[in-house]
This record gives C-alpha cells, sequence and structure tokens, in this order.
RNA sequence: CGCGGGGUAGAGCAGUUGGCAGCUCGCCAGGCCCAUAACCUGGAGGCCGCCGGUUCAAAUCCGGCCCCCGCAA
C-alpha cells in the first residue's frame, strides 16, 4: 500500500499545522519534506525559537529544510521530485518557476473565500468589514498573490463575538479537515479548478503593528469590529494622554450606546465597569490591559484605579 | 547578557528619610428601608513571591532566585 504522493509542505505558524497533521494522517500521501521559515529570536529573553512547523514535522521524523530565501532553494526541491506541493501560511513568496516543479502543481490553503481578501490579513478583513461569514479557500497557486483557480471552498459563519484570533482557529481547523480531500478531489476526481473572478476580488495587506492603534474618531460601530479584527494581534490599542502609558482594548460590548455627550476618546463610568466615547456613539469596554499589568476586567481594573474614569485617550 | 513595569486579604490597588500592614470592591453578621446592586454598624480574611544578609527593628535597605506583564522581534 505505497503512498500515492511525493508531497512537500511549506508552511510556518499555528495556522497550517491542521492541514500538515491532516496530510501526515492520510495514506495517500508521503511527506517527504517540509519547508519553513528559519528559527527566529522571540520572546522576552529572545530565544530562538522554531516555528511550529518545524516542531510539528519533526516530531514526525519528517525533514526539515528552513532556506532564507525560498527562491534559492529551488534546485534542492527539485530534485525531491515532488508530485504535490501544500503551501500554509508560509510568510514568503513563493517564486513562480517552483509552481512547475510538482507534477500536479503547488496547492494554497487561503484563510477567505477568495477572492474575497486576497493577502495575508485575510483573516482581520472579514471581521473589519463585518462579514457574516468567511470560509478557506484551496486553489491550485498561480503566478498572482492569491490569485489562482478555487479546488474548494467552505465557509463557516462569523459569530459576533468572534476574533481573528477565533476565527484564526476555527479556520486553521477547516483547512485541515479539507485539504486532503481537496486535493484529491483534485489529482485524480476530475475537480477542474474554478478560475477566479477578478472583478470581485480585493485585497488584505499584511498588518504593521501601527494599524493596531484606534483612531477615536472613527464611529463605535467600526471600532467593535476594529477591536475583534485586531484582536490578539497586534491588538486595538491607544495611549493614555497624561502619562502616555499604552492601553489594549480586548473585548468591547457588542452593543453601540447611544451616547455622544462625551469628548472623544474619554473614558467614563459605566454598569460598574467603563465606556469610552467614539466619534459617534460610545463603547462599553468589557476588558483592556494597561502597559505592564495583567488584561483585567474594567470593574476589576476601576476598583484600583478611580482616577481613570474621565480620562483622556489619543 | 536587548529595554522597562510588576508580585501586599478572594479581586483591584496604596504603602521606601526602616517603627503596630492599609484603601476600595467582594464575602459573613446585624441594622435602616415598601424595597434595593443604595445607606449605616460590626466581623472574618495576610508567612507583604521565595531564600539569605544588614538592623534593636525590614513590605521598605543589600545579594541571589522564581513568576506575571508592556516594548522589542
Amino acid at each position: 500500500m505505497a503512498k500515492k504522493y511525493r508531497t512537500i509542505f511549506i508552511g510556518t505558524p499555528e495556522f497550517a499545522i491542521p492541514s500538515l497533521r491532516a496530510l501526515i494522517a492520510d495514506s495517500d500521501f508521503e511527506i517527504i519534506a517540509a519547508i519553513t521559515q528559519p528559527d527566529k529570536k522571540a520572546g522576552r529573553k529572545r530565544i530562538l525559537t522554531p516555528p511550529p512547523v518545524k516542531v510539528e514535522a519533526e516530531k514526525n521524523n519528517i525533514p526539515v529544510f528552513q532556506p532564507e530565501k525560498i527562491f534559492l532553494f529551488l534546485e534542492e526541491i527539485k530534485k525531491m521530485d515532488p508530485d504535490v506541493i501544500v503551501v500554509a501560511a508560509y510568510a514568503q513568496i513563493v517564486p513562480k518557476d517552483m509552481l512547475e516543479i510538482p507534477k500536479h502543481g503547488c496547492i494554497n490553503v487561503h484563510g477567505s473565500l477568495l477572492p474575497k481578501y486576497r493577502g495575508a490579513s485575510c483573516i482581520q478583513a472579514s471581521i473589519l468589514n463585518g462579514d457574516k461569514e468567511t470560509g478557506i479557500t484551496i486553489m491550485k497557486m498561480d503566478a498572482g498573490l492569491d490569485t489562482g483557480p478555487i479546488i474548494h471552498k467552505e465557509s463557516i459563519e462569523i459569530e459576533e463575538h468572534d476574533t481573528a484570533g477565533s476565527l484564526y482557529g476555527k479556520l486553521s481547523k477547516l483547512g485541515g479537515k479539507i485539504i486532503a480531500p481537496a486535493i484529491e478531489g483534485y489529482i485524480e476526481g476530475g475537480i477542474v479548478p474554478e478560475p477566479q473572478d477578478d472583478s470581485q476580488s480585493s485585497y488584505a495587506p499584511i498588518l504593521k503593528k501601527d494599524q493596531g492603534r484606534i483612531d477615536w474618531e472613527k464611529d463605535a460601530g467600526y471600532l467593535e469590529k476594529f477591536v475583534r479584527a485586531m484582536h490578539p494581534w497586534p491588538g486595538a490599542w491607544t495611549k493614555t494622554r497624561s502619562e502616555n502609558k499604552l492601553l489594549k482594548i480586548t473585548r468591547v460590548g457588542h452593543k453601540i450606546l447611544n451616547i455622544n455627550e462625551h469628548t472623544v476618546g474619554q473614558l467614563f463610568a459605566r454598569n460598574n465597569g467603563l465606556a469610552v466615547q467614539c466619534g459617534k456613539g460610545a463603547l462599553e469596554i468589557k476588558k483592556m490591559q494597561i502597559e505592564g499589568r495583567n488584561e483585567m476586567e474594567t470593574d476589576k481594573f476601576l476598583i484600583g484605579h478611580r482616577d481613570y474614569v474621565g480620562i483622556l485617550l489619543k
């Protein structure tokens, strides 16, 4: 019972793990190598940390390669003679020349319903835009960025309390569920990848730290989505005007308060906790984290920080 | 050796010229009130992160260690 497909898995973070596991568990796939980003210094002690895909691959005795630049690694890939390459959240641009190497091409697991939200921040974008659903797209890669023809799509509901973090988990699991059947359906089941409708496409560029900063002039409805979209990274953050302390807003009430009597960016007491005035409407803050402290619920926070009522954020 | 904040009652925080360990919330008991999450009275609850040092005396000063967090990546 020989495995059918010599497969190279390319990916880096936690998101890719369910897909990797699914392929390892599927007897049709022989994972001949895992390619991932080099170890990076991470955490407070700046400890060299291997990416999750490396850890998982080594656990399964799969050879791991961590080229600094994958476009300088194509010869080695060619020598491995893969039948198919699966890419999931690799965090490097895959060069066009690589697409031709495997017999059955390169297959990508993407965290949105393409052609919507091509790009790295697809999950955040779906929340920020207030979508009711999102999903996973399995596609055949082509030269563009997330522009390849679609093999299979599966959607899930975005719930009102979903954050980028919670969706990330759900979508990564969903990817693991559908990746193997999708590839098999493509290679031997006669699925013909369907070109994307470029007129419906949108682009969700990679987020930078600064983009988590809250603009209190925006209306409360937008900021409610913003907080969920930025959680847990880069986090929706702001600063106190007086002490210039970093304040992360980690959870806000889903209901928009029809209150406009305070200065924009001002904290005020509400239901034993705190709320903040936005450009239009106000938001109840459920949880937040001040620099140097643990995240806490605002009613608890207030017990030791009465003086925060009325202060301004910027 | 990357930079910085922090660990004190169940929770959130004050408290360093060393001198009886405090506040707010919660909890328990009682009271007030038509009633209450409001108000009043009383009460329980602490090895002040751990180890050692200095001192008549350490939450506080000195040395070492553990843990949490922000920046940075």
